[in-house]
DNA sequence: CTTCCACAGGAACCAGCGGACC
DNA sequence: GGTCCGCTGGTTCCTGTGGAAG
């Protein structure tokens, strides 16, 4: 490229997002934010409050279970009620601390208790230490500390579902042996039936208090919208009826807040990018289709190596919109492997690998009976094939063999 | 009605790694 | 420096199964 093209090209970039007057904060409609207001989640507020002010007097506060969908305003709830509490009980010389803990992220017993010793002071190696001796370790220290800890557990499902209930009945139970501490816990779950994945007595105890998050309906979704957007644009950036659909495409996705706020971020990022002043709802379509686009690709690259390559297999088998198979799927996947003359996987682990596929939203599947010719799933290609491949092709090793195809 | 395919998916186990403890 | 520990990402072996073919 020449430079004075270079330089045309930016200056026109430059002069088209500086001239264009559409975004005042963006920052607020970014999926961190945390907000002083949570429109249509007055009832929940005051519940959570109302559990947690026993904390003021010294007391310990009831265990709390709140149930949702994502997007639907628990972990902002529960940080919003927490900051507040933690700033009162600071005025008033309580001895309080919350420990929030994402147990999607960090997914092992391992790790919640090493994010839990972090939280009231003390840093834990990566790994290395017996998981039983972890345990005792924060229970000591946390008893010397006379606290109360208010562990927040977020996403909680994923962690029973990979290891059990045992650290939650550790920690349901962890009041009995501390002297000077007292522990409340506050488990959040995006999982509707996740307690039939606990023992009875945990369940009981985790859930004296329970609380239930319904999904936001299109209106309410305005409301939360129209909250944000002032902070967040220009006065008259937005067109006319640019809210109201992308509360109704969110609304669409199980209410959904969240992508709700994405939707409307993004649209304003593209309109800024035009160098136009307006948000419309055809900015607010392309928004639609460039964040599910951008969530395939992001997805794709960052799979490793064999599920890349099963995926490869699978796009390629239904390029022509029909399905395929997990056997048909395996034949071509070991074709690529000797091409790449890397070692090929068993069977099992690939029909683990397509299942984790299915799981991320990039295929569908489903198990059926073919008869004589045996059980098998049914395997095709969910998302956007251009930008599964484009995904893909970012890895060399991939582009090496897709370029084949 | 029975057979039998081509897998699904559970269970147990293993190697290699990074890191603490003594 | 040897031992212990947990996690990841596999393997091996296994039993289970819906329904078209016979």
């Amino acid at each position: 490229m020449l430079s004075a093209d270079l330089d045309d090209i930016l200056e026109d970039v430059f002069e088209r997002v500086s001239k264009s007057r559409i975004f005042k904060n963006r920052d607020v409609l970014m999926p961190d934010f945390l907000p002083n207001r949570l429109p249509h989640r007055e009832e929940q507020i005051r519940k959570v409050a109302s559990v947690l002010a026993q904390a003021l007097k010294g007391y310990r506060p009831n265990n709390l279970f709140l149930y949702g969908l994502t997007g639907t305003g628990k972990t902002a709830v529960v940080k919003l009620v927490t900051k507040k509490l933690s700033e009162k009980a600071r005025e008033r010389g309580v001895r309080l601390k919350v420990a929030f803990v994402n147990t999607k992220r960090d997914d092992t017993p391992y790790r919640v208790l090493s994010k839990l010793l972090e939280n009231i002071g003390f840093r834990v190696p990566p790994t290395g230490i017996a998981t039983a001796q972890l345990y005792a370790n924060f229970k000591r220290l946390l008893d010397k500390r006379d606290l109360l800890l208010i562990i927040v557990l977020d996403e909680i499902d994923y962690h029973v579902k990979k290891h059990g209930d045992d650290l939650l009945y550790k920690l349901t139970r962890i009041n009995e042996e501390l002297r000077n501490s007292k522990v409340s816990i506050i488990g959040i779950t995006n999982d509707v039936n996740f307690t039939s994945w606990l023992d009875p007595r945990v369940k009981s105890s985790l859930s004296e208090e329970e609380l239930v998050f319904p999904p936001y309906t299109a209106p309410q979704l305005e409301d939360i919208l129209r909250d944000r957007a002032q902070m967040a644009f220009e006065d008259e950036a937005l067109e006319e009826g640019v809210i109201p659909f992308c509360a109704a495409l969110a609304a669409r996705e199980r209410g959904d807040a969240r992508k709700a706020l994405d939707l409307l971020r993004v649209a304003g990022e593209l309109a800024e990018r035009e160098g136009r002043n307006k948000v419309t709802t055809e900015h607010v379509k392309k928004a639609w289709e460039q964040i599910e686009k951008d969530r395939v690709i992001e997805v794709v690259r960052s799979l490793p190596l064999h599920s890349k390559l099963i995926l490869l297999a699978i796009a390629k088998l239904t390029k022509d919109g029909t399905v395929t198979y997990t056997g048909e799927v395996y034949k071509l996947y070991k074709e690529f492997t000797s091409d790449l003359g890397i070692e090929t996987l068993t069977l099992r682990r690939v029909s683990d690998l397509i299942g984790e596929l299915d799981m991320l939203g990039l295929i569908s599947t489903q198990v059926v009976s073919r008869g004589k010719r045996g059980m098998t799933r049914v395997i095709n290609l969910e998302s956007d094939y251009k930008s599964v491949i484009k995904g893909l092709k970012d890895d060399p090793r991939v582009a090496e063999i897709a370029g084949l195809i």
